[in-house]
DNA sequence: CATGAATGAGATTTCATTCAT
DNA sequence: CATGAATGAAATCTCATTCAT
């Protein structure tokens, strides 16, 4: 009986949460395709294969729709991002799993990596979503932990003596750019020539041995 | 008689394309302060202190009226940069120039360069503005110089191996990391101490013999 | 058997009674405290602890909830106040006591009361609770009831020679003006002080000896 | 020129006012047609032959269009009365102006008066409009005068020693119950008959020496 | 020409009612 | 029967665009 109930409790559960997935699927979709301010309920609600309705018993207006969406991305983001940077190794290394986690959350998800890997910073989401904020605090809770690493990396002597604010932005833009080059490219360029070359490009240009062939 | 005819004619068209300029500014304002599906036309046309017909007078519609605005700094940014790279020195000395004059395209016309520079990305989500398209032309046509640019450099044994389109991605985007450091930082960080660093991570990367001491 | 049946039916005949009750109670609460059109059918659901379903299992739609839930009240109110007008004693002494139940009913029943009594007027406005009717005609039943009282007093000389009608609805309405009262004032009036003076004012004024101390 | 200038301005301005008064009347008609609630924005539109937008350019939204309504009228419902108070004479010719000048009123402008004299208080305009409390402060002001009036009546011992709040507010009610018979009655009542005998009754009740014809 | 009042299509949001579980 | 998720019609409000003055 216990287990009927639970059972019944557990089920309802599981299909308003794949019901609220599919909403964000929809939405996401829709952000894509025609971006925030062009994208309605309407839409969302017929993408979803819901009535609009529906749409307003699971997220309590556009907004926060928008909101939610955006924040399980990019907090998803912040935590594989974390976990690259926790990994055992050296600052390089560390650096390196950092750069891979990138690309590849940049592929596995586009959309919102598109958002969050520097394209966003402000446009026609920021005036409407107060979630630019969030934004921010997840990004500079990151450039914290890369500016630590390079700074940790110039007192052991394994990285020259530069300013660590500026190396952990270049490094998290260079990194990013590989989005743009996605964004912009009919064909894809190719992921290990991309990891490669800025390898090479920028650990170069700032290892005191340029021992470094990954 | 003819000359004073003349003389109205180009007075008037004088005036004609100082209100252009007016109405225009005014838009860029409010694209910055409000994005540009909450700028209104009611909004422009207080602000540049016309009536709301008079601004259909100037452009068939809001969409036109964005376009334009946007053309406008964007071949203005394309023909400031040509002039850099087609500067007299080597390929590190136009690469510098170009770097130099980003910078000052930044601090001097940060709206646009906000667009521009990286930051366009999410504006290409929204299909009503459908300018991308020259956009992502002008980006190809400079792209491109940058890629000739390197691939000179690579040839005339002054740059490493590397690969010249990757190079020319990567310069690009870490020149225009300024901005993102520019809207993310309270407190804006100094322009030569940014210059120099960049300098010297990617240069020290890509030289083959690292006595670039710009 | 048949009993068991019989107690059974009447068991299950006294929960959907109370049930009944419990959602009509709960309206009222809500109809109080935001008004008729902002009552939500979920609101009610909400407050009296079923399903939105369940409601409608009792009332065929909104209009019918409110229907029922005034006419309840209004029928209890026209009981009472027909029996203050049946008791023993003179025309005086029944119009006392048609005040002293008044103000029972306004006390003990505040909410029916305040759109019983006088407060009904812009709810008359409202076509959308198809019941004006029958409010009409319970008020015009006891107007006529009072009528009836002071004619009868003014034709046995006890009351000075003025319009019957205009008595009735003169005394009825001052009778009720104790509840906007009860509305308006932050520290309610004194019952007691109210009675007295309202008695001394009026009936001194239709008396014909005014040796009328209640 | 300066006055041609000056009449196309006060033009203008008419046509301004007298397209708001249309929408005005428009939203008073079906405010007394179908209540606050159920009339809608484009109703009133229709009604004033204008489009929904239009309405927009004269009241910022729903709410703030009835309140001007309510406030424009009932604030020249207290200058009236306030004017019939300041009438030279003595109490009873004051309170008598008082009583002329509210049966004026609500035959004049019934609308309003239905609403403001007596019937409003609570309804269903309560828990949207947030104007009761302007309308309180009105009725607290008007009640008080004619407390006042009845406290130097009682003091100059031309009315019997009865509390001067209760006489104010019965006879402020006793004189608003002409609105609920104009209401519930199929025949409007005479307007004579009922000033009289409200005067004879009321008056009677409370003059000392009872020699009040009017 | 310049003006800005008027327009009305379209967006967001609410809520009475239904119906599968 | 009870439930409450789903529905979608309808309400409020916005704003690009037109056009009489």
């Amino acid at each position: 009986m216990g287990n009927i109930k639970l059972e019944i409790a557990s089920r309802r559960e599981r299909e308003w949460y794949r019901h609220r997935r599919e909403i964000l699927s929809a939405a996401e979709e829709l952000l894509v395709e025609k971006g925030f301010e062009k994208t309605t309920m309407q839409d969302i609600a017929a993408r979803a294969e819901f009535a609009v309705g529906t749409i307003y018993r699971f997220f309590k207006n556009k907004k926060v729709l928008f909101e939610e969406l955006f924040l399980e991305s990019w907090r998803d983001i912040e935590t594989k991002l974390n976990q690259a940077l926790d990994q055992p190794g050296d600052e390089l290394a560390r650096l390196q799993a950092y750069h891979r986690t990138c690309v590849m959350l940049i592929v596995e998800n586009e959309t919102m990596a598109r958002i969050f890997y520097g394209q966003m910073a402000n446009f026609s989401i920021d005036p409407y979503v107060g979630i630019v904020g969030e934004f921010r605090e997840i990004m500079k809770r990151l450039l914290g932990r890369l500016e630590a690493l390079f700074r940790s990396g110039i007192e052991k002597g394994r990285f020259v003596d530069l300013d660590a604010r500026v190396l952990a932005i270049g490094f998290d833009t260079l990194v990013g750019a590989y989005l743009a080059v996605l964004l912009g490219e009919e064909k894809p360029m190719d992921v290990n020539a991309w990891i490669k070359t800025i390898n090479r490009m920028f650990f170069n240009g700032i290892m005191v041995h340029s021992s470094n062939e990954p």
